[in-house]
DNA sequence: TCAATAGTTTAGAATTATTATAATGTATAT
DNA sequence: ATATACATTATAATAATTCTAAACTATTGA
């Protein structure tokens, strides 16, 4: 979504009525430049700090949710204790640092198309990600192959 | 871990003591031919059919846990809202089967090498590993790229 | 414009998965 | 055999998420 664009528009697209909270949401989701990863958790507090007013955490589950549904956002299975949303809804790859448990994109030009040399009969693939996880060079050193 | 090996011998290898909720934990995960892909509650269910005497989730969680931290088991990240393990602990691939949520490992030549052109500094990679959505093909298709 | 209504937000309760606790039970070393 | 350290258990606690029902608000159309 692009820098500035008309929210109220983008969400009576979709057939949500622009509330305050929801044109709230997607500023602090869409109004910026690159790809945004966040943690529910994050997002109340994103909001909570730019709004007078305070917001219910049942309401942002049920927001992202909702801009789930519709693909405003993406949400990333790295740890199956959180969930990591993505505002990048395009199927691609990532970093997952370790340490910080911060998410980073792999741009598409730095990872060969990935080819898969059998199937399963009878189903399709719906999508191919790569995660790679990283941490710190001076500790923590698994092997990997 | 082989097929039919010496339970007892291989949880004294790691100072784990030979309780009978180890052993028959052993025998469900480890005393078969392929990889086993397993949820807590699969394990639970599938012990309790097979003891005379119940198992208590909390024993099952937790013996889980000391299998993983000693290398036993792999818990592999696919769905945030439940948490999957894997017999098989090496970095491997998997397809997962978003109708029958089944995990299924992609043999290691059925993929070619994952080539990362970029690198965050400071950080070592620690795992590659790739993740393939399926669904049944007269159905639910998504285009992927 | 303004009420009717359909959809939304909210606080708090309910649910689910997981972990901690404290009492009881058991494997092992001596 | 017995003491002790470690395990198991039922249950309580916690954390993340979802549900609920009442209050609220945006939209529709008279």
């Amino acid at each position: 979504m692009p820098k500035n664009c008309n929210f109220i528009g983008k969400l009576r697209e979709v057939g949500l009525r622009p509330t305050k909270q929801r044109v709230k949401m997607c500023e602090v989701l869409f109004n910026r430049e690159k790809t945004f990863h966040f943690t529910i958790n994050d997002l109340v507090k994103m909001i909570s700090e730019q709004m007078n007013q305070k917001i219910s955490l049942a309401t942002v589950y049920n927001t992202v949710h909702v801009f789930e549904k519709k693909g405003y956002v993406k949400e990333i299975s790295i740890d199956s204790h959180k969930s990591y949303f993505d505002t990048n809804t395009s199927a691609h790859h990532h970093f997952f640092d370790e340490d910080t448990h911060q998410l980073i994109d792999i741009d598409k030009k730095d990872i060969d198309k990935i080819n898969i040399k059998k199937n399963i009969p009878g189903k399709k693939i719906n999508s191919i990600e790569v995660l790679v996880r990283v941490a710190s060079d001076n500790q923590n050193q698994k092997k990997f192959n």
